[in-house]
RNA sequence: CGAGUAAGCUAUGCGGUAGCUUAGCGGAUGUACGCUAAGAGGAAAGUCCGAGCAUCACAGAGCAGGAUAGCUGCUAACGGCAGCCGAGGGUGACCUCCGAGCCAGUGCAACAGAAAUAUACCGCCGCUUUUGCGGUAAGGGUGGAAAGGCGAGGUAAGAGCUCACCGGGUCGUCGGUGACGGCGACGCCAUGUAAACCUUAUCCGAUGCAACUCCAAUGGUAAGCGUUAAAAGUCAAUGGCUGCUCGUCAGACUUGCGCUUAUAGGAGGCUAAAGGCGUAUGGCAACAUACGCACAAGAUAGAUUACCGCACUCGACAAAACUCGGCUUAUAGGCUUAGUCGCACA
RNA sequence: GUGGGUAUAGCGUAGUUGGUUAACGCGUCAGUUUGUGGCACUGAAGACCGUGGGUUCGAAUCCCACUACCCACC
């Protein structure tokens, strides 16, 4: 992936979690926060609740090719974790990108402008 | 044609675009990148057994503890498999069985019932005479279980008391490697439970790839706490004072120092194996032997895909994590082979 | 990878050394009491003991397999 790495460490994902925004949709819901680095960093949660082995790793692939393809449109310098949600089993990963494309962007972008307006 | 039995195979297919992991080659020598090849199962699952492998322990033997339990074989081994024996089920093909020993000892068997391992309540018969004594397990009733069952003879009434058949036991003999079976004789003195303790026979050292080995480092790395009349720096970013700016306070990040705890990191182990397929030979079979042929997942936040199109019968259960042999459980369908039973026709 | 535990009335627990009808508290329902409600008192209902097999005359209990949940160690 172009500007993205993988986040391994449980530190950052519980940053993420407790100090970051989060966004969410039927299929996912993403906690964000800025990493002051020029590049992203991307980690998937996909709990016991989806069900089997099979299930989770399918949920994990489509996340990560949605994440691919509509890399460009999300704004860099953020720690992102993506946590499946239970209405992701039969869905496709084009569900997937066109929040990754549409929603997630402009949530981003507005938070970090109420953010600009209020200082 | 219908029903059912056993054994086995398969587990949507094809194409396009974009990508992932590993290996090789080119390129490069910190990498990126390009090309080529390969890339999840019958159960990979549950983790219920058995082994390999590794480390530690260990003179030998026994006790304790655990596991197994018809016999013979197969196997590296097994609690697995095959064949056979016995018992049970099915008209049959065939299927099921933790299937050693209560004649070593101990325990338990509620309620009911006269009585539960011992016995006479009712009844029957004889004697006595109105109450007893003796004989009797045929009948009644209770129970899961009551002197082996049933029929005949026999008798005062009865009883393996006697006899035929069946069941069980002991002894002998024959067959079989054996479990066991056939035949003959004797002759019914005695329940069930060992998935109750237990007895007998056989087997078992412990821990598990996060094992273990090597390299580097040991003034290191990671986490936490402290360092505040601020140890230093940065903050475009979070909060308060104020809605904004400045400022300031807190806070965050980086670096340094101190204390405590942990031993992280990299590489190997790691995948060609008691493996698969075919043919031949031996064996009823499990399986063994020989020859030939193909076949290369090896990740480490964890790859093997995403999307689109076409076809059809519209696609179940389900994802390797050191390896293998089994067992158990889940599973949409489709296909093949070999027996069986019923009906119909020739 | 390895080991252990739990499942019983709506809820929380007994019973787990086979034996008749599975016990207790809270809650529920009905009645008594009160002008009404609570408290109190009296009574009742409510369980195929997680699921499926097996052993036994008889299983919540013993054995086997499965399901769900929980815990521990490296």
């Amino acid at each position: 992936m172009l500007f993205t790495t993988v986040m391994k460490s449980n530190k950052e994902f519980s940053r993420a979690y407790n100090k970051g925004r989060y966004c969410v949709s039927r299929e996912v819901c993403v906690y964000y926060i800025r990493n002051s680095s020029p590049f992203n960093k991307l980690g998937i949660t996909t709990s016991k609740k989806l069900g089997n082995a099979v299930q989770r790793n399918r949920a994990r692939r489509i996340i990560r090719a949605a994440y691919r393809l509509s890399e460009e449109f999300i704004p860099i310098g953020f720690d992102m974790v993506v946590v499946a949600r239970s209405g992701i089993i039969g869905k496709k990963s084009t569900d997937i990108e066109r929040f990754f494309k549409g929603r997630l962007p402009d949530e981003i972008r507005r938070s970090e402008n109420e953010r600009a307006f209020k200082k």
